[in-house]
DNA sequence: AATTAGGCATTTTTT
DNA sequence: ATGCCTAATT
């Protein structure tokens, strides 16, 4: 091994790379190479300094980026890359949780509540203390909880400091729980970091063994790390002092998930000798491209400006297309990527297409298929959150701790076998009385002498037999690989009968198939082990984990999933004011909020090396009905001389002529196009092994060109009669979708009324 | 106990 | 429009 790779770095990376000893704060603007900088620092201080694999530690955002990472380093490092400790912030807490959380009354074998589990737990809580939930949001008491745990702040913090009624509310739903919680031996996603936090501030030996051992600690996407990653990385590193973090405060887009910004004020506060290091030179983008991002980001109040720059030539401009709807958008995307694959110039792998939310993917997904682009789709409907996949992994977790009440509940009549709401109730009584968990009541209640209980025969048979199952599949738990015990519990329980009297029976089982082969990389490690850590596994997977990038296929992406990718052609759809900024950023007046939209816009340009389009609709379809649009802010933000001169596309307020023109083209493509196989696959596993799917038969005449309805019979301040609420005055009239969206104020108390002309038989008068 | 209908909230982003 | 939850029905 030599130290060439030293030798391609230019003079900012080569200082990062070589800044080894003390703090080390690497500001990376998009495309400054910052994982080669990540990677080759690594192999630096391995190859050059001869430190010990082992003693260095180094966290990314996703279980991608650690795998890159790691597969980047294997080339120069060899065997000795296995050694190093790469994961995300989550799993490496949960592995010192598992080596050292006894310390903590942690069970080595603790599982982790996904999303889905936390808010069964939430709603349960919220039972057992008689909060109402629909006067309290169940997610949002969720997330008052989890904000707290991820500013360190635990149950017992939280109610002492609470000071109004709401956190009095929440308070008693977090007490209540956390015994759910520990009930179950499971911690939830802040609990790995709150507890690590925990376990490194109140048992010295331990944390003295981790601090010995990471001599070397790195972060990286830094400016999104919350206060508890910040201080476990703070708490690792206290002795060393040797915490080197990469971030870039302008790709900031997770505060809604708890990230603090103001780390990395902080750890310039924390370690004033720490060097600070900016690359700023873009090896991604065009110069236009670039210019762009800087434009719109520039626009930021609370920032530091960087100076980004390029020696890549001035490329492409940058197009802005406007369509008539999001399916319109979605068409003439997909046909320009078509018609650029076409000329030969690029493979589909060299398309993103992003968006807002999750539910653009829709319209793109549809018009792959019709036009038979290949597609894969990131993120999504979540494949470990599927039905199916939460129930057998409901049962994995009985095997390994029967007392896991939220699973218990989840599954205890699934498959049905009689144990209904009555059964359930009066165990939950039995077990408040007693004190004993849910489990143990069960138990106790099979047993011929007791009496105590008012179930019936019937009852008791059906628990039995589902104690039953679970012992017989605790038994064998001790025996058989993850695989077989997947294959027991489908058989054993007659979950797989089910399940095939379902109408979705087919993909479900295809579901439970594919579950069946991702836990084949578990079957190796020893039986209840390989149990751990495959429900480990599944609970930490994040969607673009999935993703593969010498797929053949073009890729949809939301904005914040594209954070650390790159594509040479890139798509940013649904440039509206409402959903990029979103709404509920406007709507919360918070001028913090509407920032990262903006740098989420900055993060999705700068994803773009050679070609970036902006699009956006003219009318998208909200929960049924369809709304006009505005554009985007940040379109105006680019500067016109890096803008296609617009050569087809109306203005916003486009004439109605022009309008119907572009419906009628619709129309007539959209009918006449065959329908060509699709190659897409909509499972976030990526399998290769979909058939091709049917495309949802969307009719285009949903469109409708020509409506009567359109035209309003009512004006402003006409008087009119309503069947129901009788006599008021006409304040407005708007269209949406083929109807008129009349609103009413109706007198003697009335109030005002939103009325569909077609539905609402309004009079004159 | 299981099925069904109707009411209601919901959609930002995810380790 | 969809999906989740509760209430009503059998």
């Amino acid at each position: 091994m030599t130290t060439n790779f030293l030798e391609q770095l230019n003079a900012a990376q080569r200082e990062s790379v070589e800044s080894v000893d003390g703090p080390v704060l690497i500001v990376a603007g998009p495309g400054s190479g910052k994982t080669r900088v990540i990677t080759n620092r690594i192999a630096h201080l391995v190859l050059n300094r001869k430190v010990k694999p082992y003693n260095v530690g180094a966290v990314t955002f996703t279980n991608k980026a650690s795998r890159e990472m790691k597969d980047r380093l294997a080339p120069l490092l060899g065997e000795n890359a296995r050694l190093l400790t790469v994961g995300t912030f989550h799993s490496f807490c949960s592995m010192i949780l598992r080596r050292t959380g006894e310390n903590l009354s942690i069970s080595n074998n603790f599982v982790i509540y996904d999303d889905d589990d936390q808010i069964s737990a939430i709603k349960q809580s919220m039972k057992d203390v008689d909060v109402d939930p629909k006067q309290f949001n169940p997610r949002s008491v969720l997330s008052t909880i989890s904000n707290s745990k991820s500013q360190l702040v635990n149950f017992a913090g939280f109610n002492s400091q609470k000071s109004n009624y709401y956190e009095e509310v929440v308070s008693k739903v977090f007490e209540r729980y956390e015994d759910i919680l520990s009930q179950g031996s499971a911690l939830d996603f802040d609990d790995l970091l709150l507890k690590t936090h925990q376990l490194l501030t109140e048992f010295p030996d331990a944390t003295k063994m981790y601090q010995d051992r990471f001599n070397y600690f790195m972060v990286d996407e830094f400016q999104d790390t919350n206060i508890a990653q910040y201080s476990i990385a703070k708490l690792i590193t206290e002795i060393s002092r040797n915490l080197c973090v990469v971030g870039d405060p302008d790709q900031s887009i997770y505060s809604w998930r708890n990230a603090d910004i103001r780390n990395i004020l902080s750890f310039q506060n924390d370690f004033p000798e720490a060097k600070i290091i900016p690359l700023e030179q873009n090896y991604r983008s065009s110069q236009n491209i670039l210019g762009a991002a800087k434009n719109v980001i520039s626009k930021n109040t609370q920032r530091v400006d960087k100076n980004l720059w390029t020696s890549n030539g001035k490329g492409s401009l940058i197009s802005i297309d406007e369509a008539y709807d999001e399916e319109d958008e979605a068409r003439r995307v997909i046909k320009e990527i078509q018609g650029l694959v076409d000329s030969g110039e690029y493979p589909l792998s060299d398309f993103a297409v992003m968006y807002r939310v999750n539910a653009q993917s829709r319209s793109f997904e549809i018009a792959c298929r019709r036009f038979g682009i290949p597609y894969q789709i990131v993120g999504g409907v979540k494949f470990y959150h599927r039905r199916e996949i939460k129930d057998i992994t409901s049962y994995l977790r009985l095997i390994l701790n029967p007392e896991d009440e939220i699973s218990l509940t989840r599954i205890i009549n699934v498959p049905p076998r009689g144990i209904g709401q009555r059964t359930l109730s009066e165990i939950y009584r039995l077990s408040r009385q007693t004190g004993k968990s849910l489990y143990e009541s069960i138990v106790s209640v099979t047993s011929t002498d007791n009496l105590s209980h008012q179930l019936g025969n019937r009852a008791i048979n059906s628990l039995n037999q589902f104690l039953s199952h679970i012992d017989q599949l605790k038994k064998a738990s001790v025996s058989l690989n993850i695989m077989e015990l997947i294959d027991l519990t489908v058989s054993e329980t007659g979950y797989r009968k089910y399940i095939e009297t379902d109408e979705k029976a087919e993909e479900r089982l295809e579901n439970i198939q594919e579950y069946r082969n991702s836990s084949r990389e578990y079957s190796s490690v020893p039986a209840l082990q390989g149990l751990v850590e495959f429900l480990e596994g599944i609970s930490l997977i994040s969607d673009i984990d999935g993703m593969e990038e010498d797929l053949d296929s073009i890729t949809l992406i939301t904005l914040h999933q594209s954070k650390g990718l790159e594509f040479p052609i890139v798509f940013i759809t649904g440039m509206e004011e409402g959903l990029l900024p979103h709404i509920r950023s406007l709507d919360s007046g918070e001028p913090d909020e509407l920032e990262e939209e903006r740098r989420l816009c900055y993060v999705g340009m700068t994803r773009a090396e050679k070609q970036l389009y902006l699009t956006r609709a003219f009318r998208r379809g909200f929960r049924g009905t369809y709304e006009p649009t505005v554009p985007s802010r940040f379109l105006s933000d680019i500067p016109a001389s890096l803008l296609v001169k617009n050569t087809s596309s109306p203005e916003t307020d486009a004439p109605e002529i022009e309008m119907r023109d572009k419906m009628l083209r619709f129309r007539k493509d959209g009918s006449e196009k065959a329908i060509s196989a699709s190659l897409g696959n909509n499972s976030s596993l990526s399998h290769k092994n979909k058939q091709p799917t049917v495309p949802t038969r969307r009719t285009v005449n949903k469109i409708k060109v020509s409506n009567p309805t359109r035209k309003s019979n009512f004006q402003i301040g006409d008087k009119v009669r309503h069947g129901q609420f009788g006599d008021g005055i006409v304040m407005s009239s708007d269209p949406t979708g083929d109807d008129l969206q009349i609103t009413v104020a109706f007198k003697d108390g009335g109030g005002i009324k939103k009325l569909l002309q077609s539905l609402a038989k309004l009079k004159k008068i």
